[in-house]
DNA sequence: GACCCGTGGTC
DNA sequence: TGACCAAGGGT
């Protein structure tokens, strides 16, 4: 497959295709905040955030990020509980727990400076192929492939490749690809027009052929197929699971949280104490729950009936969680925290228990 | 290679 | 409304 590619390309105009896509870019690309200058340590926050993730749902992450931690150095010697809450919401957690180690490493190995070899770059936590390249051509300008879903959708059209773009191994034929048609003069916006091309033009259903730079150059509209690239296949549904969690409430006003384990699943994040449930155990969720609570914290409390419930969706799992609120009644060796709702907003919760935190707010507790 | 790892937007 | 998605990486 890859000679494939490689004859495709023996008869591809390069130089033409390289000059009106990288045209179009500088006249038309997005003013992104990653893009007022090409400090490494930036555009490498913005790649880790951009993983799977919308640029509209970055932009105000990335910049109470920066203003946050606006160096190698402010990261690296940043409390992990701080930098956790600023990537609250965003998901994927461990990327950011990568990023900061990554960052570390940096400081300590390459005495902050962001290493611009391929070889080191790729030792870094949380830098795979995607990302090394992807700072090595927009900070470096050093002509590095940089495949991403866009990159692969792109040219799987303007090639007529009919690989599945889902499959690991299909990348590879990609970078081959890239190696051949990526600009030497400009490496940086090269990568970036054609991550560009498939975030405005050549998008996944629909792509504006009529008003694409490269549509002379597109194997697929040539052809008339270009809805039918890339071929993707399909990705197995999540799995239904049912939780219970409490909110738990003492006489002093304070809630009782629980950070969760650092590896797996959100993972270091707090979360509300609870459980995933045994349909078959014949108990009802509430006493499944007050029994969970004595026996793993060690907390006697009064359970509310039902209060509300909570939907949701992971890439891999939906939690159908019933919330309960408790009364705690009384304590004995826990690692629950209590914290006053004030000392709560310092602490990264996942959205799923923000919603749960929400019921608690809006019940009645007289 | 298969599976794990989040979230919010879109059609 | 369910399915699909969005600048992937770790294990």
């Amino acid at each position: 497959m890859i000679n494939d590619v490689q004859n495709k390309l023996q008869s591809f105009p390069i130089k033409e295709f390289q000059d009106d896509l990288i045209n179009w870019y500088l006249a038309e690309k997005r003013d992104l905040p990653w893009r007022k200058d090409q400090d490494p340590y930036k555009v490498w926050v913005s790649e880790i955030m951009l993983q799977q993730t919308r640029v509209d749902t970055v932009i105000p992450y990335f910049n109470a990020f920066i203003t946050k931690f606006p160096t190698i150095n402010a990261l690296a010697d940043a409390d992990e509980e701080e930098v956790l809450k600023a990537w609250e919401g965003l998901g994927y957690y461990s990327r950011v727990r990568n990023l900061q180690a990554a960052v570390k490493e940096v400081k300590e190995t390459y005495s902050g400076k962001v290493p611009d070899s391929p070889l080191e770059i790729s030792k870094l936590k949380g830098v795979g192929p995607y990302t090394k390249g992807a700072i090595l051509s927009i900070a470096y300008n050093i002509p590095e492939p940089a495949v991403d879903g866009n990159v692969m959708r792109v040219l799987s059209r303007i090639l007529s490749i009919w690989e599945d773009i889902a499959k690991p191994k299909t990348r590879k034929i990609f970078e081959e690809a890239t190696y051949e048609l990526i600009s030497k003069e400009d490496p940086s916006s090269f990568n970036q027009a054609v991550m560009e091309l498939g975030a405005l033009i050549c998008t996944p259903t629909s792509p504006k052929c009529l008003l694409c730079p490269v549509r002379e150059h597109c194997t697929a509209f040539d052809e008339g197929v270009q809805s039918e690239l890339p071929i993707k296949s399909k990705k197995k549904k999540p799995k239904p699971l049912q939780m219970a969690a409490a909110v738990l409430y003492d006489n002093t006003g304070k809630l009782y949280i629980h950070k969760r384990p650092p590896a797996g699943l959100l993972a270091n994040l707090w979360e509300y104490p609870n459980l995933e449930l045994d349909s078959m155990s014949g108990k009802t969720y509430r006493d499944q729950l007050g029994e969970f609570l004595l026996n793993e914290y060690g907390i006697e409390a009064e359970l509310s009936e039902l209060t509300g419930t909570v939907e949701h969706v992971f890439s891999h799992l939906i939690w159908n969680i019933s919330v309960f609120i408790g009364k705690v009644k009384n304590v004995n060796d826990t690692n629950l925290l209590p914290v006053t709702e004030e000392e709560l907003q310092r602490y990264a919760f996942p959205v799923s228990h923000q919603k749960i935190y929400q019921i608690y707010k809006k019940a009645d507790l007289s």
